[in-house]
DNA sequence: GAATATACGGAGACACTCTCCGTTTGGCAA
DNA sequence: TTGCCAAACGGAGAGTGTCTCCGTATATTC
C-alpha cells in the first residue's frame, strides 16, 4: 500500500471512532471523511460500507475483549457471580457505540457479515466462560455460547435504546443466569 | 373532519400497512403516500412522523393483543407452560413488521414515545400473565411486568435481526422463564 | 527525471425527509 | 342552488446523507 493511502486509511479510522461515539453508529460518513481530511472517494474506496468502516475501529477492541474474560475467569468464586461477572461486561463491551449491541447481536451467527470475526472473538470468550461453568457442572444442559450471547446481546440492545442504567440493566442478567444455571 | 381528509387518512394507513410489511419499518414515506395516491403533504400532515403513522398501524393490533392473552389464560397447566405460552404469544404480536421488536421494546417505559398506548397494552397484557402466576406462587420475587417484556423483547428483536426461526427462539425463551420460575 | 500504477478529491446523481404555499374542494349559510 | 371560505390538497424544492465517477495528483520504480 502506498504511504498517502496508509497515512490516509489510518486518519479515517481515527475520525471515525470519534464521530462514531460522539454521534453514534448512524452519524453521516461524510462527515468522517470531512473531520479526516479526505474526500467522499478516499473512504468509500478504503471502506466500502459503514461495516467494514465499523469492522476496521473495532481492532483493538478485540484484544480488550480476551483481556476482560481474562479478568473475570481469574475470579474464584459462586458460579452465579462469574456468570453475572461476565454479563455485566459483555454488556459493557458491545456497547461502547450508540447501536453497537443491535449491530453485534444481529450478526451474531451471520457467517457473510462483515464483523464476523468480531462476533466470533466475543463468541470464544464467552465460550471460556461456559467452559469453566460446564467444569463446575454449574449449568444446565444444552446451554451454548451463541445463546448466551444472543440473550444477553437483545438485554444489551434494549438497554441501549432505551438508555437503561446498569441498575437497570441487573435484574435482566440475573434472569438470564438463573435461567441457566443448575 | 372532512369527508376527503377521512378518506385520505384511511387511505395512507392502509398503504402504510402495505408498504411497512413488505419492506419493514424502515420504508420510505413517499413510498406510501405514492402508494395511497396522495401528495407528501398530505401524508406528513396526517401523520406528523413515521412512529405516529405507526401508531394508527396498530390500531386493530391492541384487540389482537388481548385476544391473545385471554386465550393463553385459559389454559389449564403448568405454569412454565403457561409462561412460555405467552412468551411465544408476545414473540409473534411484536414481530408482525420488520424492526417491529427493536422499536416496540424500546418504547417500553418511554412515556413520550408516540407508541405508548401500544406499549402500555402489551405491558398490561403482560401483567395479567404475572398476576395469574403470582397467584399460584410460581414466581420469584422481584419479577416484574416490564422485566418480562424488556427480556422476551430482546430476544424478538435479536431474532427478527437475524431471522431466527421460532425453533432457534425457543430455547433462549426456556432460559428466560426458568430464570423467572421458583 | 520520466513513466506508470496507485490513490486522491469533490462534483454530482440519486434517495429520503419534511415544509411551504398556491390551488382546489367540501360543507354550510343564505 | 349558489357563493363563500376554512380546510385540505399536492408537489416542487430545500436540506441532508450515500455512494460513484473520472480528471488530477503523487508515490514509487528504474
Amino acid at each position: 500500500m502506498r504511504a498517502d493511502a496508509q497515512r490516509n486509511r489510518e486518519r479515517l479510522i481515527e475520525a471515525a471512532r470519534e464521530v462514531f461515539r460522539e454521534q453514534g453508529y448512524d452519524a453521516s460518513l461524510d462527515e468522517v471523511a470531512k473531520r479526516a481530511g479526505v474526500g467522499a472517494g478516499t473512504l468509500y474506496r478504503h471502506f466500502p460500507s459503514r461495516d467494514v468502516l465499523m469492522d476496521a475501529i473495532m481492532q483493538s477492541w478485540v484484544d480488550r475483549v480476551n483481556d476482560s474474560a481474562d479478568k473475570v475467569l481469574v475470579h474464584e468464586g459462586e458460579p452465579r457471580d462469574l456468570l453475572l461477572a461476565w454479563f455485566e461486561t459483555y454488556v459493557g463491551l458491545i456497547s461502547m457505540h450508540k447501536g453497537g449491541p443491535a449491530k453485534i447481536t444481529s450478526a451474531m451467527g451471520d457467517q457473510k457479515s462483515p464483523i464476523v470475526t468480531k462476533c466470533q472473538t466475543l463468541a470464544a470468550a464467552t465460550q471460556r466462560v461456559v467452559d469453566r461453568l460446564e467444569e463446575e457442572h454449574a449449568l444446565r444442559e444444552h446451554i451454548e455460547a451463541v445463546q448466551m450471547c444472543r440473550l444477553v446481546g437483545g438485554v444489551a440492545a434494549v438497554a441501549d435504546n432505551s438508555n437503561l442504567d446498569r441498575a437497570a440493566v441487573r435484574p435482566l442478567l440475573e434472569v438470564i443466569a438463573d435461567g441457566m444455571l443448575v
